[in-house]
DNA sequence: CGGTACGTTGAGTCATATCAACCATAGTGG
DNA sequence: CCACTATGGTTGATATGACTCAACGTACCG
């Protein structure tokens, strides 16, 4: 019975927008479905920390999770967020080190833990898993690079305007056009790397534009074209 | 007679410090030397660019390569250096997208070119190779993330101090001490993502100090705990 | 010999960080 | 229930790191 639910969930993650699992047999999912085990983690719960030995990777079924690193004085780099249908953690599998960066939940977060083993196994094994597998790091990489870039040759104000479309086409927006990720103002200032007040005064120079309308810590995008010019897309 | 010795080139590529092509069988390495094509490219040649299909990917056998991306007003940031046994627009391929890097010859290189095909099959069908490459794309994955906290943390000084150890640690010295890779000030400046003015100046105060010495492109590091110091290492 | 690319230096400006004060909110413990 | 504290958000003043602009030097090359 435990297992069948395992494995209906399994199948959940599988619809995902990412193909990772897809060309997985019936009998590697019901490997995975038997091994796995799915934890509920509270906002503001570490996942792993830079420097831990994994011995698994997660595969995110519910919520948001933060990937940061710590740089200079302990000041936290957001690297990357995780989302549904997300794996996170696979790095220092495949590489065989400690973690390179720490994880927490931004919002309440359901997550399979799948052993490191069945991860190098399935790369092993299945010629089409890898392939899917390495595409995801190759994005990952991608994206990393071009992360490089803006930071290095734009504005601050320019990689805010970028933050915003990229949140918003990452997480999308609720009802009343919000994002649909919650964040502090040092959280933000700590992805585009930046100071706080620097992060506040641009979105209220945004807000003032009437390129964005702020309440709390919900963010409305008004003028998407706006901000794009603004980041130079 | 041109297989012998294209076969015995692999061979001398495979006893590079990487370790990607050391568990391939010898009908693989047979393959590889069947289908691949030597070729040399002279200084500033252009390998491939941004937006190129890209039908195979390169093995360094000789020479070093500048790896970069197209910014703002076409300032070019440079993301990495590739160097003997280091191999070469594989992300493409793997991710089936057009080159979103392009890469240009710093020093006369010789470049296996090996088809698209080879690198796919290899991966689907020797779990060994899978692994070694998806190690390989963590590496860089990783490196660019460290490299994303740098730039997002650091001051222009601390990341010049950091590229300076970082170069001397990929690339050596040579008989006079000297950095065995040149560079112009302006792609100095296109690593760490500053003016090329900024790079005079803290390389003439590092100079002053005491830490390296210059004469033209040659660079010569005189201090290395005090470069660390300064790069936060 | 003139042209082109690279390197250097100085002066002025601007973007961004830093410092400091203050407000709002929520949770805590006596 | 209130004082207390911690956390997050905001604003203003000030400092400064780094960029830009401009001029000039140098070296190599056809």
């Amino acid at each position: 019975m435990i297992n069948d639910q395992s494995h209906i969930s399994c199948d959940s993650c599988m619809a995902s927008s990412h193909h990772l699992f897809h060309h997985l047999k019936d009998e590697e999912i019901q490997e995975i479905s038997l091994n796995k085990i799915t934890e509920t983690y509270k906002r503001a719960s570490i996942i792993y920390q830079e420097g831990n030995r994994m011995k698994g990777f997660f595969c995110v079924q519910k919520g948001i999770v933060k990937i940061y690193k710590t740089g200079i004085d302990g000041k936290e780099q957001i690297i990357r967020f995780a989302q549904p249908g997300d794996i996170i953690g696979y790095r220092s599998i495949v590489s065989n080190e400690p973690a390179c960066t720490s994880s927490e939940v931004l919002e309440e977060t359901i997550l399979c833990h799948i052993p490191a083993e069945i991860l190098l196994k399935l790369v092993k094994t299945n010629g089409d898993f890898a392939i899917e597998l390495m595409k995801l790091i190759c994005k990952e990489l991608g994206e990393a690079n071009s992360y490089i870039c803006d930071i290095a040759q734009k504005t601050v104000k320019g990689r805010v305007a970028e933050i915003l479309i990229h949140l918003n086409d990452d997480f999308g927006v609720d009802k009343d056009n919000n994002l649909n990720i919650s964040l502090t103002r040092e959280e933000l200032s700590n992805i585009v790397g930046t100071a706080t007040e620097s992060i506040i005064r641009i979105l209220s120079e945004f807000k003032t534009k009437g390129l964005i309308e702020l309440s709390g810590r919900k963010i409305k995008i008004l003028e998407k074209p706006g901000l794009k010019f603004i980041a130079g897309l």
